[in-house]
Parts: C-alpha cells; structure tokens; sequence
DNA sequence: AAGTGAATCAACCGCACTACA
DNA sequence: GTGTAGTGCGGTTGATTCACT
C-alpha cells in the first residue's frame, strides 16, 4: 500500500527558502492564521509542500523564537529533561519557551553531548562512563541503550509534574544530585511556567527597573553564579502583551509604507532611549525584521 | 592565500499518530 | 473496522561556516 506523499513533490522548490519565500508565508500565516498546512503553500503562492512550510514557520520564522545559542540554564534544564524523557524534543522543547525541537535536538548532538562525555557521563543514560568495566556489566552495556521513555505506542505518558530532579552516580560510587550540578537550581520549580515567570530581555519592553542588570543579552554568560544576570522576571503578561500587539501589527502592514512607521511605533513603545532602541532592535531579530532592515542579529528573549 | 577537516544548523525524509469519513 | 488525509516527531543529510595548517 503506503502512502501517498504529503504532498505532489513535482515542479516543488527544495532547499534554503529565500527572503521573498519567507515573506511570503509570514504575510499569509499573520493575515490568515495557521491553517491546513497543506493548503497554504498553494494559497500563499509558494512552490512548497506544506510540511516544509510548516517546518519553516514552526522552526525559524515564528515572532516568538529565542534566536541564539542556548543558555547556561536552557542546556542544563535541556540535560535533566533528557535524562527524565530521552529522545523526545519535542516535549523537551515545551518546557524551553520559544525554542524548538530542531534547535534543542541540534544543540544536544552538537554541544552537549560532548560536555556530557567531558564530564564522564553517558550522554544516553545520563550514568558515568566507567573506566574500568567489570564483566558482568559488560554485557549490558552490549545491549542498546534505551532512553528512558522507549516508543510512542507503548510509552507511558508523563504527567510533566511527577518530573522528578535526578540523581548521577559518579565512577567513585559517590552519588551527586543534577541540581547542585546545575548551580543548585531545580528545575522542577520552572517546569510549569507560569505568566508571571516569563523571562524577558532588560532590553525588551517597558519593564526594565534595575540599571544594575547588564544590558548584554549575550546567551553565554561567563557568570556562572548569575545565569539570569540579563534576564528579569515578567510581573504581569500585560507588559508584554503591547509588544506582542505591536509585533502582530508590524506584521500584518509588511508590505505597507506603513510597516516602518509601525516599527518605529514599537521600538518608541519599547524604549524611549537611543542606544537602548538600537538594542532592541539587536534584541528582535525577528528574521523578516533583519532581512528587512538588515539588522544586525542578537537574541530575542521571552 | 589555499586547502582541508570539523563543526554547525536548516531542511528533508519517512514513520507514527490522530481524526474523520 | 478500515482506509485515507493531515500533521507531528525524530533521525539524518548536506550546505555553509569556521578553525587550523
């Protein structure tokens, strides 16, 4: 039998989606909202299947993507998710706002596996690499490595609340907690975000108080002790809801004269400061935004 | 400056799941 | 109950960039 491709895969554009592809997606997602993804390439005008426009949309163009490399924090709570749910990205990517499956699981095979195998642990079990092997032990390490959640058939969903803080046995014998490793900060407390615990830029939106906070949004702080230095808790999801407002609107009058003035609108919005606006501006890098204005690029925290 | 291998990451592929007729 | 369409997910690929010689 099999089945019928996801899509007519004749006459389809494949590989690196240009800026006018790009634009055309956003202008048709913003003004029409996610819908069947199979019907969108063709709506919007685009010799694309739907999945990669899905893809495309959900992986890189999406308003609410963190750009930028993974923080000290996101790839310890990446490493403890892993140990809790295996292989699963796209869960693990849930408890990681504005960061994607792809992204996570590109960042697992490309950095921190390597720090895993560094630091001596299985980046599979999440159990130290033993130096010396033991005979007995040999044979189960011949078999394959299960994650600890195997399948989708006969997976035993995870109520995202029972995720407990995990324990490493270390080649001494001598057990440590992955929270102390992870500066003592427990993840569980952060699983479910709440609204006021959505982080944002101090360089984002009207909120920033404390002039002590660096203005650097840099995603790879030297500062292991203060892992949110450039970061400040959200008080209330209605300071951020003008930005979003704005980005909506931005978006909409893409194509429109109209569009710089919007920005302009926003960025007054967000900062009232010269060099801070032009963080912002860093800070957005919202991917048509750069293409646009070519704008330098910088991380977009939420 | 040129060559080469490693690292990175966007995008693709194919399978699984869900909803629906 | 069965087949199909639509979508999501995880594994993999390959083009590009980077670092080194």
């Amino acid at each position: 039998m099999g089945r019928q491709p996801c899509c007519d895969k004749v006459g389809l554009k494949k590989g690196p989606w240009t800026g006018d592809e790009d634009r055309k997606l956003i202008n048709f997602i913003l003004n029409n909202g996610q819908c069947c993804w199979r019907a969108v390439p063709k709506l919007a005008g685009l010799l694309r299947c739907g999945k990669s426009c899905r893809l495309r949309w959900t992986n890189y163009l999406r308003p609410d993507l963190k750009r930028g490399l993974l923080s000290e924090y996101e790839e310890k709570m990446v490493i403890d998710l892993h140990a809790q749910l295996g292989n699963r990205w796209s869960k693990i990517a849930s408890h990681l706002p504005g960061r994607t499956d792809n992204e996570i699981k590109n960042h697992w095979n490309t950095h921190i596996k390597k720090k895993l195998k560094k630091m001596d642990i299985d980046p599979i079990t999440h159990k130290p690499l033993r130096t010396i092997t033991q005979p007995s032990e040999k044979i189960q390490e011949n078999q394959p490595q299960q994650p600890p959640i195997q399948g989708k058939t006969e997976e035993k969903e995870i109520d995202d609340s029972s995720i407990m803080q995990s324990t490493m046995t270390q080649s001494n014998g001598e057990e440590f907690n992955l929270m102390e490793v992870n500066n003592g900060f427990c993840t569980n407390e952060v699983l479910l975000i709440q609204r006021n615990e959505i982080l944002v830029s101090n360089n984002f939106g009207p909120t920033p108080t404390n002039s002590s906070i660096s203005p650097s949004c840099s995603s790879s702080s030297s500062n292991n002790n203060n892992i949110f230095g450039d970061m400040q808790f959200l008080e209330n999801l209605d300071q951020w809801q003008p930005e979003m407002d704005h980005i909506n609107k931005m978006g909409t009058l893409w194509d429109d004269d109209e569009f710089l003035s919007n920005l302009d609108l926003f960025l007054n919005h967000s900062s009232s400061d010269e060099n801070n606006r032009n963080d912002v501006i860093n800070a957005a890098e919202y991917p048509l935004l750069s293409q646009e204005l070519q704008i330098s690029t910088g991380d977009w925290h939420r």
